[in-house]
RNA sequence: GCUCGGGUGGUGGAACUGGUAGACACGCAGGUCUCAGAAGCCUGUGCUUAACCGCAUGGGGGUUCGAGUCCCCCCCCGAGCACCA
């Protein structure tokens, strides 16, 4: 039943179709159906305690509209939501008050979920998932436990970012400018025991697949990138043998060692003319002679001091290294090659080694420069003298037996002649490392692992299937086995501990917590008992310490798209059937941040998965769409020189803005001149104006609670879609809103009169102008072509020109109008249902069948023909369609503003485009 | 520095495979209704002009009968990467 409101009262209206909707499970999803599927997914939100803002409703209106839509084409429409609650804040929350993390959570939640729910959106609420409760994570650690077993999940000590401000660890990805990407504080170096997830081991497919999803080039490339595979070779180079040289310091080697150094540019190992080691290479000591011991080893503290980040500052400026004394002999010709170490090499990519060849290698070239080492020329390029260094294309030079050879031809060439000799191989190196996967905190899933001897170990696999190479990490001198909980024992909850606060130390707070910590562990059934108490009778109870590191946030987010299928699932993270019926999303839209992060994550284990047959589909986000960024209103800003008079802005205040001297300025206070801001008290001052994210401590939020009262949702909505393209940055301009929010007052006018009764001049027998039922086609085409194309903002501007025919209609067919209301019913979903139900249809417009569009009403007998002279636009006129050339001619001769343009004047030539453009070229 | 993506009225933005630049809105101005206002409605609104003309899609050049759209050079803004050998 609709309200009876005799006004646009959307305060009314919105909340009673909510409820509707709510009441009548309108937007369930039904796993069983005949119809097509189609899963609309957004990236689910992460429930802060500042609430939503008006970027999450764009992300949100768009699936919104494409889902309505879609159901209304008959699609049986999966659009789910739900919480992606672990994380940081929720935790440093947690510190602060002294409060369960998971009560603050469950606030924030509840908060977002009014929100949401106040936008009326079609999500199936009975699917709705929240990543911290123990019935989702349990799959969580189901989905790691099977990466475990296949030997993706390892432990390593290694430096990793360190942020003494959150007390935690972070990934390099969550490490922006030498700072931490939450919160922005300074990080640091330091050595901690972490699992690791061999991501590489998949690097080749998550780079080949991405041939296979239609996403964003823009975010193809950055995975790609990313990712940095390069094609090479591995070249093994000889150590010169020399009086007091001694080699391989472990004794186990008794050879001579070898340097191994990866390249790109096999072709040019002719113009190598010196080594360089990552100062932390490990042959590095070895090949040191004793005059220059001490120079080397100063230069190694000096960069083990240095964070990366100080490492890439300073580099910028200017290449640093050391002579080791060292030499090495290059196999292609005998020489000898001085061994330097410098910074510019890393560790962590390739062999941590290289050969260098200045002439061809920018940083080589600016090496060599510094420390005068000679810069050969072995590629020419076309001219043969190009300015080194020298990057292009060319042939070889000085590069005997290769000489005249194409580089790229050479490359192969030399690369096959050296395997043949075994001393190199063609190799595939990518910038892409293993993803550090645990964290230091108590808000995030346990690793369902415990740390046990050899012994029990050994007796455990008897039981279980286990990795074929076991994890293990020395802690103390004595060798510990990772030890996984078997499947029935999931899910492993957090304990309740007395402080959130992690230890200094970098270990997380769960190893406080000693009676959760050290247990008796019985590796058949999963069950435990503290250690302090006595161990327990029976075979398969071992001693053993659980793993006090916590999963990452991006755990939950991996996989969550799966939980939807069949989120009440009990036996498995989704069934067989719900995952071969929904398959994977349609349609993916989300936040551009997330483009290599999140999904390559998600890309990783959705494969692992795939491998293990659980999964029938490669890649998880066939298709996927970025919406843009909502900035802050435009903020003018006047600057003040040091006396506190102001001065004009230049391009350099703006972007350092926050260091200098201001004052705000209003809208009121500034005008435009040229493409510059002026003040209006003094029009030579220029205003600096600009658009900022939004962020609580800028104060520049504008929160969908404040619209939704004073405009409601659906004008909200269609606001939001109306601001310009789906994918472009925009500033909020509060303005505009009152141009949409008219638009629907007239739409409603043009149902309701004001006395609340249908508007007379609606019935069911009265007859369309020609022009209106012809645009209500067109109409019917556009918006539904625009809406599958994402084009919101001009389907919206199609409706509005269709409301203004509407409104100059004398009287109008009641179908026309619920065709219309049924066009804007994605974007406008309450208001258009009170109107349907008011006009008589039936049943709720939600499941109404798209209207169709007859392709005879069309098609037209008359086109404007636009008349040019010398391609300038001189005149038009209606025509018939397929009117002759000649004839065209004559109307434009005859035409009274194209024929003074003619006058006196000799044709040339004359361009005709039937049914659209007469150009007649004249002298 | 490298790689992408963009620059169109006072504002947000339209413009199919090269074919009327500025759709649709906001704002502004005038009118209408009203005791008055609000809301509506009507008209106008790129710049210039009384009008015609002329000029106009960041700047410069080119291709074309015709360029916002294609090509070359430059400027500005945004995003990503940043010693990955």
């Amino acid at each position: 039943m609709a309200t009876n409101c005799k006004d646009y009262d959307f305060r009314q209206i919105e909340p009673h179709w909510q409820t509707f909707w709510q009441e009548n499970l309108s937007f369930r999803a039904d796993n069983v159906s005949t119809k097509p599927k189609y899963y609309v997914l957004d990236m689910f939100p992460y429930p802060s305690g500042a609430g939503l803002h008006i970027g999450h409703p764009e992300g949100y209106t768009a699936t919104d509209i494409l889902a309505r839509y879609k159901r209304a084409k008959g699609f049986n429409v999966l659009h789910p939501i739900g919480w992606d609650a672990f994380g940081l804040p929720a935790e440093q929350h947690a510190v602060k008050t002294g409060t369960h993390p998971a009560s603050n959570t469950q606030n924030n939640i509840a908060n977002f979920k009014r929100q949401i729910k106040a936008l009326g959106f079609s999500y199936d609420w009975e699917r709705e998932i929240d990543t911290t409760d123990p019935k989702y994570f349990r799959w969580t650690q189901w989905i790691f436990l099977q990466l475990f077993k296949r030997g993706l999940a390892y432990v390593d000590e290694r430096p990793v970012w360190w942020c003494p401000e959150l007390r935690t660890v972070l990934a390099n990805e969550e490490v922006v400018d030498g700072k931490s990407e939450v919160g922005g504080f300074p990080v640091e170096r330091r050595n901690l025991r972490q699992w690791v997830l061999r991501i590489t081991a998949y690097a080749e497919r998550l780079l080949a697949d991405l041939k296979d999803v239609d996403w964003p080039d823009s975010t193809k490339r950055m995975q790609e990138a990313w990712i940095g595979r390069s094609e090479g070779a591995e070249i093994v180079f000889e150590l010169e043998r020399r009086p007091g040289f001694t080699p391989d310091t472990s004794g186990v080697n008794p050879d001579l060692p070898k340097l191994k150094i990866f390249t790109t540019r096999p072709d040019t190992l002719f113009g190598c003319t010196y080594m360089v080691l990552a100062p932390e290479h490990p042959l590095v000591d070895a090949l040191t002679t004793a005059e220059h011991r001490a120079a080397v080893d100063a230069y190694k503290k000096k960069t083990a001091a240095k964070s990366d980040v100080d490492r890439m500052s300073e580099a910028a400026k200017e290449k640093t290294g050391v002579f080791t004394g060292g030499f090495a002999i290059n196999p292609v010709n005998g020489q000898r090659v001085p061994i330097w170490i410098a910074d510019y090499v890393l560790m962590g990519y390739g062999t941590g080694a290289i050969m260098a060849v200045p002439g061809h290698d920018e940083r080589d070239f600016e090496f060599a420069t510094q420390f005068s080492l000679p810069i050969p020329r072995v590629i020419a390029g076309p001219s043969g003298d190009e300015k080194l260094p020298y990057t292009g294309d060319g042939k070889l030079i000085n590069s005997p037996g290769y000489d005249g050879m194409a580089w790229p031809e050479a490359k192969k060439k030399i690369t096959a002649d050296l395997a043949a000799r075994g001393v190199g191989a063609a190799t595939v190196n990518y910038k892409l490392r293993d993803w550090l996967f645990s964290r230091q905190r108590y808000w995030g899933e346990p690793f369902p692992v415990v740390w046990v001897g050899e012994a029990d170990y050994a007796k455990a696999k008897q039981t279980r299937a286990l990795p074929a190479e076991p994890v293990t990490f020395v802690e103390e001198g004595k060798k510990l086995f990772a030890l996984p909980l078997p499947e029935s024992a999931l899910p492993l909850v957090l304990p309740e501990v007395q402080s959130y606060l992690p230890s200094g130390t970098g270990e997380s707070p769960l190893a406080n917590v000693t009676e959760w910590l050290e247990i008796w562990f019985n590796y058949e059934t999963g069950a435990s008992v503290p250690a302090a108490q006595p161990c327990p009778a029976g075979g398969a109870w071992i001693r053993g310490r659980r793993e006090t590191n916590t999963m990452p946030q991006w755990a939950g987010s991996c996989w969550y798209y799966l939980r939807f299928l069949d989120p009440k699932n009990t036996d498995a993270f989704a069934s067989a059937e719900a995952l071969k019926y929904w398959g994977v999303p349609d349609f993916y839209v989300g936040g551009a941040e997330h483009a290599v992060l999140h999904l390559l994550y998600a890309r990783f284990w959705h494969k692992v998965l795939f491998d293990l047959g659980v999964v029938p589909q490669h890649e998880p986000f066939t298709k996927l769409f970025h919406q843009g960024i909502i900035l802050g209103e435009l903020e003018f800003t006047l600057v003040l020189d040091d006396n506190g008079s102001p001065r004009s802005a230049t391009p350099e205040d703006s972007r350092v803005l926050e260091n200098r001297r201001t004052r705000s300025l209003t809208a009121e206070e500034v005008e435009k001149i040229g493409s510059d801001w002026f003040w209006k008290e003094n029009p030579k001052i220029r205003v600096d104006a600009q658009s900022f994210k939004m962020s609580k401590s800028r104060g520049n939020v504008v929160s969908p609670d404040t619209i939704i009262e004073s405009h409601g949702t659906d004008t909200l909505r269609l606001y939001l879609m109306f601001l310009g393209p789906l994918e472009a940055m925009k500033p909020w301009n509060p303005r505009g809103i009152e141009g949409v929010h008219r638009f629907l007052h007239k739409v409603w006018r043009e149902c309701i009169t004001a006395e609340g009764e249908v508007n007379p001049k609606i019935s069911a027998s009265a007859t369309d102008s020609a022009e209106l039922t012809k645009l209500l086609h067109e109409t019917i085409k556009k918006v539904g072509e625009k809406i599958e194309a994402l084009q919101f903002n001009t389907a919206i501007s199609d409706m509005m020109v269709f409301a203004n025919a509407l409104q100059k209609a004398p009287s109008v067919r009641r179908e026309t109008v619920l065709a219309f209301l049924q066009l804007l019913a994605p974007f406008a979903p309450h208001l258009t249902e009170e109107l349907w139900q008011r006009l008589g249809g039936r049943p709720s417009i939600q499941h109404a069948p798209w209207p169709g569009y007859d392709a005879a009403q069309l098609t037209t007998t008359q086109v404007k023909l636009v008349f040019q002279v010398n391609g300038k636009h001189r005149g038009d006129q209606l025509v018939p369609v397929g009117l002759a050339e000649a004839d065209a001619l004559a109307l434009a001769r005859a035409n009274p503003r194209v024929a003074p343009h003619l006058e006196g004047k000799g044709v040339k030539r004359v361009v005709y485009v039937p049914g659209k453009i007469l150009n007649i070229v004249v002298e």
